[in-house]
DNA sequence: TTGTACGCGTTATCAG
DNA sequence: CTGATAACGCGTACAA
């Protein structure tokens, strides 16, 4: 007998399938379930049919299919799905981080998409993602409307929203404290001593955008700052446009001496170039990211693989009682967290 | 009869299970085989028997169940498993974006893990993604020793392995000509007048760290460098450390005038230093990273995102011809990309 | 200690 | 046009 012939017992089979349990338990000359047996821990199998079984096993090079076992009934999935905007971006591949840090803690598996800021491609992969039976779903929305999702929700079905909340649609939800955000870096400039203060912001129909300028607007006016040492730019979505806004910024209004940027990439340019320049600016960033003290600016103390974490974290609660109507909505709050002036600097 | 009862026609059921094809067969009053006829797309069906199927599936937000189609013979699942050091990079998460990038174009999904520079670690993620049989596999080495994976190999399993190549088993891989870029790097230092260069470089266990480093010193010798004006260092593994090393290395050695970073953590502290320091120093950075320009150093022309779209790429070529023998080692060229001096500065 | 029958949700085959 | 029946790979329940 060749060792070709033995190769495979279900010699019909394509040579890309997997061996299964039926290719082991024929070369071994048992049934599937006494194989079965063995392979998941020798509830009561003798140990000499054990080995046989054992040595079948290694030399078809079989693996346990998770697939055919999940299917079998109630028995859940251990994948979760996630979709972000761009994975290329350090906040969302943050994001996708913590998450992963954490659901792998828990043995759950992460399948990742990208929406690229597109509702429609959204919807689709969220359908996709559903039909592959993952046992839950975190979502930074980029759609409009999220009702279709409703029957889903209602059966029991665990989606947790990340970043923004999910318009018109009752489930769970993890975003920033955007407005304490901005109190306490705004809060933070005055105590500086800074007396002209601007902010930079992305687009304005993105979310967290609007409501970090709406909550700079209300604290600027309940700290009783004077309209005329306060800019508010919008409507800035890289670094590079950063860049070129910052120093539009410095030369018309050259007594601006604190800059709020509203998040990672627009930090990253305003940075850099108010360290190229003379002026003299405090500048404090929303999001924390990497290399914020090599920039040497002040950030909050808000890291997107925390809000990973968290997610996570509330998805693995929501597991634990699926059709509980309270959805929690919650908030991470920030703080300040300050660079000292000493990791930069020849 | 009330809506309720509609529901669900199975209504033993467990709540948080997905609606079936027999659910909604039993709704509408056909067979089971009808309504996955509708469901697929209506070969041969009567236009009445399709609308009462589809109004059925709809009220009970029926989904198919990609699990149990994968499961029946020969269907391939269009799952791809990646593995990485760690999403929080922006390198690793940059090449997890192109592969995605690429697959999504393909309708395949991807499932990512991170193997946190741990071979235990990845040896029992890869275990995982086969027994959750995934399509192919894209890996970014930890690990010392491949050679288990021998027989999935000759089976005809999918691997590609990412940036470094995969120890003693022999498989498709894509690496980035080490060798070319450094010599590319240092050319261009001693174009733009560098007589004294130093390379700084990650941890020299790590693959590609030494493998510029060799690369570095032959190109020295061959450009015929006094030795007394390069330096190498070496085991630097953070932006932070990289930080202290530029610090020491100017201070030290006040004649330095160019800098080669292996990488982009490292870029980032030495760009940052040399930019806050009054030296003179042309810096170039091996890998091309968001910020790159912003920090005024050169680059190569070496994106991560490039080389995870290869990767995909590769693998969806070995689709094609899974048990061939013959393993490409692709090598991405690259070439130096120069960041005009135009975008920073006050 | 070991084996047989059945079910998970779907589709292919072959009848009606 | 429509419907039984088998099969995919595995585990549970029940025999032998």
């Amino acid at each position: 007998m060749s060792v070709t012939t033995l190769d495979r017992a279900n010699s019909t089979a394509n040579p890309l399938a997997h061996p299964t349990l039926a290719d082991v338990a024929a070369i071994s000359g048992v049934s599937i379930k006494t194989a079965s047996r063995v392979m998941n821990g020798s509830e009561q199998v003798s140990q000499k049919t054990a080995d046989k079984v054992k040595k079948a096993a290694n030399l078809v090079g079989y693996r346990s299919n998770r697939i055919a076992r999940e299917l079998r009934v109630g028995s859940l999935s251990n994948l979760v799905g996630m979709i972000i905007s761009d994975l290329a971006n350090p906040f969302y591949a943050g994001l996708a981080a913590g998450a992963e840090e954490r659901l792998s803690e828990e043995g759950l598996d992460l399948i990742l998409a990208t929406a690229r800021d597109d509702g429609d491609r959204e919807k689709k992969l969220i359908e996709s993602l559903l039909e592959r039976r993952v046992r839950g779903l975190i979502i930074v929305p980029s759609g409009e409307d999220y009702s279709h999702l409703h029957q889903e929700r209602k059966r029991g079905f665990s989606f947790v929203f990340v970043d923004r909340p999910a318009p018109y649609l009752d489930s769970d939800s993890v975003t920033v404290d955007n407005r304490g955000g901005i109190t306490t870096c705004l809060d933070y400039l005055i105590e500086e001593g800074c007396k002209s203060i601007a902010i930079i912001a992305d687009t304005t129909s993105i979310w967290t955008a609007s409501e970090r300028i709406e909550a700079f607007k209300q604290a600027m006016l309940s700290r009783k700052l004077d309209k005329g040492n306060v800019h508010i730019i919008s409507n800035v979505h890289t670094s590079e446009e950063a860049v070129t806004a910052t120093r539009k910024l410095l030369k018309e209004r050259a007594d601006v001496d604190g800059i709020i940027a509203t998040n990672d990439l627009i930090a990253m340019g305003v940075g850099q170039t108010v360290n190229a320049s003379k002026h003299k600016v405090k500048v404090v960033s929303f999001d924390l990211f990497p290399t914020a003290n090599l920039l040497n600016i002040a950030t909050l103390d808000h890291d997107p693989q925390r809000l990973g974490r968290m997610s996570a974290e509330m998805l693995l609660r929501r597991f634990e009682n699926p059709t509980a109507r309270s959805f929690s909505t919650e908030i991470m709050k920030v703080s300040m967290k300050i660079n000292k002036d000493d990791s930069v600097g020849a």
